[in-house]
DNA sequence: GTTCCGCATGAATCGATAG
DNA sequence: ACTATCGATTCATGCGGAA
């Protein structure tokens, strides 16, 4: 089993053991979003909040091992709660992964505009979820220009005349700084995003039930790899990472334990392959990690 | 040094230490931003990242000593990045207050809508602070209809009041669940909120400078307690907490370290005296506990 | 009285330079 | 090598004066 036998497909197992097979430095980026203690019983045998950590642990020994020092981990994921309280077992994979090795580089926030309804006494409506950044190293690849967005209203109201006197404001005033920069501001529309991300969840509408919309994974797939990279999901569940991936141009390597998730996904991607063949053709060659540098399309510099 | 030296005053000293003359089980509820680790270094001596737990902890169990039965904590933080990492003394802290016997309810998420700007290669701006609920038992004093949201604010903050990045975002949504929602609200007057509040930080336009704006305070405290209850702010700062207890009318006890600190804060108090005669006629007398059951507006069962 | 516009400022972080 | 200081970078907001 060599490295073409994970690039672009969908695997059963469990990723802790499928993954010992997937060589050294081989993945640009690792999304997923794991069963959350005692969710989806049915499906993944139900790891008990207690034992979510060291159940985890060995499988996150593998994401460390097989990405790439310049690679990124992001892991969506929130705690329950147990007996009323938030059960501590996120904070604690945290510090353990640091042990491991991870660094904790940044903690995304996917605020969730329509959460799951209900009424609770002492609670209210949960609508945020952590999407925490671990990396193997301090200089990995982040490609910001990707993930531009529009800039605020109050731009359109006040830069505009604001060109008319930046000139004399950049030879008069020197306290602001901002002001020494006004002229980088004009015609500019787009501007860099924050670590707040604004998606709705997905509709459960559909046959398969996916974790997460498909903005999501591809917000980070933008910003952490370029065109022709491999994108890891270790529970790829319905194959929504898979699929993200595939519509960016890059590869995909999706494993999970559940045979029909396998199936869902395995059909998800079929079918994105016959609905986007041109993308597909100009996305170039999936079956191959050597194409990484071929095809590169965002211009963008890492750090 | 009884109960009424504290009650509506602004106390000089560390918290720790002072909080020892306030009797058990005196207060209902403990809204704070502490000093961030190696932040405020001028005013507060700059604690460091490694040693905050240490620092934080007797204050704490002060806290947990005060608080009654029915009372929640309310702490306002956020981790600030070391050596490109998100320090873990936050989480830490998590873990050693539960040891100390608090509860970790719930973590709310305030969702800065004007953030500190700059870039950086390897993140984005940080957006968003922690607001993360302790408890000292499980059934606590709830008043959740306090908050509610009429219908046409849920409009206003979901869809016009977001920026228009954000509008831009949800145009990929658009017909996925989202607006098929809407017309359950239909008819409906008030909602409930949920745990992620949408404020703009204050900026120094003003000669104060709050950490937080005041209608964060005001929607904890409409939240935790009802008219005459005694909220309690140990790091007071510019008095925003306060303030807010008094526009509220509820009893306030201010604590900080620094005399030019609650100069500011016992002007700002005596200010909103004189400012709002008539609201403080109107909520009764704010000078002893004991008018806690009187002045009673708000219907709301607690849990 | 509204609206508009100039302007200062903020719980920041990184990388380079200096001691 | 390791720490302290400093300049560069960036965006949304409220205040106050002007139109």
């Amino acid at each position: 089993m060599d490295r073409f036998s994970f690039i672009n497909n969908i695997l059963l197992g469990d990723c802790g053991e499928v993954l010992k097979g997937l060589p050294d430095n081989s993945v640009d980026l690792i999304f997923t979003s794991p069963p959350y203690a005692d969710q989806r019983q049915k499906t993944y045998g139900g790891v008990s909040p207690d034992a979510y950590v060291s159940w985890f642990l060995p499988k996150t020994e593998q994401f460390l091992r097989v990405l790439k020092p310049t690679g990124t981990f992001i892991l969506n994921i929130k705690e329950r709660v147990v007996n009323g309280e938030r059960h501590t077992y996120v904070i604690e994979l945290i510090l353990a992964m640091r042990s491991q090795g991870w660094l904790w580089t940044e903690e995304f926030m996917w605020h969730k505009k329509n959460s799951y309804p209900g009424k609770w006494p002492n609670r209210f409506r949960d609508n945020w979820e952590r999407l925490i950044q671990f990396n193997k190293s301090k200089s990995f690849n982040m490609y910001q220009e990707a993930v531009m967005v529009p800039v605020g209203n109050w731009a359109k109201d006040r830069l505009a005349k604001l060109s008319q006197t930046d000139q004399t404001r950049d030879e008069s005033k020197v306290g602001s700084g901002f002001g020494k920069n006004v002229s980088n501001w004009v015609g500019r529309d787009m501007v860099y995003p924050n670590n707040v991300i604004h998606l709705a969840t997905e509709c459960a509408n559909k046959n398969h039930s996916a974790a997460f919309p498909i903005e999501l994974p591809k917000w980070f797939i933008k910003l952490f790899t370029k065109q022709g990279d491999v994108v890891l999901d270790p529970f790829i569940g319905s194959g929504t990472t898979a699929l993200a991936a595939m519509q960016l141009g890059r590869n995909y390597v999706g494993i999970d334990l559940n045979p029909e998730y396998i199936d869902i996904a395995r059909d998800r991607v079929a079918a994105t392959q016959i609905a986007l063949p041109i993308v597909a053709e100009e996305n170039g060659d999936y079956q191959a990690i050597s194409t990484s540098d071929s095809s590169r399309e965002d211009k963008h510099g890492s750090t």
